[in-house]
RNA sequence: GGCCCCUUCGUCUAGUGGCCUAGGACACCACCCUCUCAAGGUGGAGACACGGGUUCAAAUCCCGUAGGGGUCACCA
């Protein structure tokens, strides 16, 4: 049996990292079964899905790598994969639950149901749904038609325990009275979640459904759905913890970024955010850190995904983040520099990036840092408040460097540092004293990559420039 | 409130009755290296939520308490 499983969220703004969490972990499952990944857009919620969520989710998950083989832009033999492409599906499943007897009009308006939902609530009790609409006589139906009340169709839950197999908890039971009647069909004619996810893992012939925590009590209903229906087979379920800020509570923009496209746009690569995440729920063994996507695929399983809610670390991402810098190609660096340089205003040359890259690619735990390291080869400084205290009172020392810099004969890293430690040994200076000042007036900055290579690559001309300027002429 | 789940250093976690004096990683502290900042090296501090059992033996099993989370929507 071929592994199916998916990926299905409901786009209405950036995509989560508690999402591509969710999503990171059905592509593990599906690649180490060898299986396929599907991406379906749960968009029955015309409220809050917008188109350029439906384009940001697809968008976030390539860059993060993870790529599926039915949806979106690749088709596949089950699809459409827009669940607004399939409301005939729905209401055709709908009026099937119908005719059995299995489902049924609702005349409640949320006002009322919110009205008791709260007195329940008050009184202690459940507040789910207290089946007021299931057992109308057929005078009480005839009223509500005649007043002509719109309706929603609600599935009539049967009275037993549902017991299921959780991939990650284990056996999970539900007693029939907790599983209250709940809506299927939307007075708009639109499906809810409940149905039409649980409609579509079954038409597209989902073996595994791999998500969220939070989807866990959902998970009865839609086995029951699927029975009522007649489901050939029933997919397997499996729940993930959910993710949470530092205070425990659930993980929200209050604490930060939280989307994909933030961590991208702050300088995280991609590599970093996916082992990070990969080891938010879920360990191989105890002291491997770092991961390749293929040993990823080849070590996941679900019976190492832990239970409890992770709390999102930033702190830990960043350092995860330096590791891959380091690790990455001067090339991809020089690449990657330079277009955050540019989106920063800064109209910064490739090559002089590529030559600065190893100088400040072991200092960097994000790339954005590149943009404020070398800034100072592409415009004049403006020395920041620090650097100015430095170059005040160093002006006739600042001098003497660039004269000393300008008689140089070679211009290379360890050619001016002999210049620069001669005159260091010669006046007795500490280093502070001796390098501060200039590379206060060279960056305009008082940390910055290695002063002697900063130099070599600023060229003779600029540099003599910026330390007469902050000599005073 | 009902139901369900969870509880090992601040954080992510290893641990499935004796290998635990509880291991690793981030963060933190100290030292080393050093032109700033990093990176790197060495060392350090730091946890089994609490209370009862079971057992020769419990972080590991059972019960209770406390705390956290999920859910009970015409949102997914």
């Amino acid at each position: 049996m071929t592994v199916r499983v998916r990926f299905a969220p409901a786009p209405s703004g950036e995509v989560h990292v508690g999402n591509a969490r969710t999503a990171l972990f059905d592509w593990l499952f599906a690649r180490h079964h060898g299986g396929v990944m599907i991406l379906r857009i749960e968009d029955t919620d015309q409220e809050r899905v917008t188109e350029e969520a439906i384009t940001g989710v697809q968008e976030s998950l390539r860059w993060l790598g993870i790529d599926w083989d039915e949806g979106p832009g690749v088709g596949g033999d089950f699809g459409p994969y827009r669940q607004m492409e399939r409301l005939d599906l729905y209401r055709e499943v709908t009026d099937r639950l119908l005719q059995q007897g299995d489902a049924y009009r609702c005349y409640c308006t949320p006002e009322e149901l919110e009205e008791r939902r709260k007195r329940a609530l008050e009184r202690g009790e459940r507040p789910g749904y207290d089946g007021r609409c299931r057992d109308l006589d057929e005078q009480e139906r005839a009223a509500f038609e005649a007043e002509g009340r719109p309706f929603a169709i609600r599935f009539a839950t049967p009275d037993r325990d549902v017991t299921f197999e959780d991939l990650v908890r284990g056996e999970a039971t539900f007693r029939g009275p907790d599983v209250t009647d709940f809506v299927i069909l939307r007075s708009n004619g639109l499906p809810t979640y409940l149905l039409a996810a649980a409609v579509d893992d079954w038409k597209m012939e989902m073996t595994h459904v791999i998500r969220g925590e939070d989807l866990f009590s959902s998970t009865p209903r839609q086995i029951l759905l699927l029975e009522a229906v007649g489901a050939e087979r029933i997919p397997a379920y499996g729940h993930l913890p959910l993710i949470v800020g530092p205070d425990r509570a659930p993980l929200s923009k209050r604490h930060g970024a939280v989307a994909v496209e933030r961590f991208r746009e702050e300088g995280f690569l991609p590599e970093a955010l996916v082992n990070y995440l990969a080891l938010l729920g879920w360990s191989y063994d105890d002291h491997t850190t770092f991961f390749t996507r293929e040993e990823l695929i080849e070590r996941f399983d679900l019976s190492r995904v832990s239970h409890n809610p992770a709390a999102f670390d930033r702190e830990k991402l960043e350092w995860m983040n330096g590791h891959y810098i380091r690790e990455s190609s001067d090339e991809r660096l020089a690449d990657l520099a330079t277009q955050f340089l540019k989106d920063a205003g800064v109209s910064a040359d490739r090559d002089v990036a590529l030559r600065a890259v190893p100088l400040i690619k072991e200092r960097m735990k994000l790339l954005s840092e590149a943009v404020d390291f070398l800034r100072f080869l592409f415009e004049d400084p403006e020395p920041e408040e620090k650097a100015r205290a430095q170059i005040e009172g160093s002006e006739d020392y600042l001098r003497e460097v660039a004269d000393r810099l300008e008689g140089l004969e070679g211009w290379n890293a360890a050619a001016i540092e002999e210049v620069l430690r001669g005159l260091k040994e010669e006046r007795e200076l500490g280093s502070k004293k001796a390098f501060q000042p200039v590379r206060a007036a060279v960056t305009g900055t008082l940390i910055s990559p290695p002063l002697f290579e900063s130099i070599e690559l600023l060229g003779r001309e600029r540099t003599l420039a910026r330390l007469r300027a902050a000599a005073g002429g």
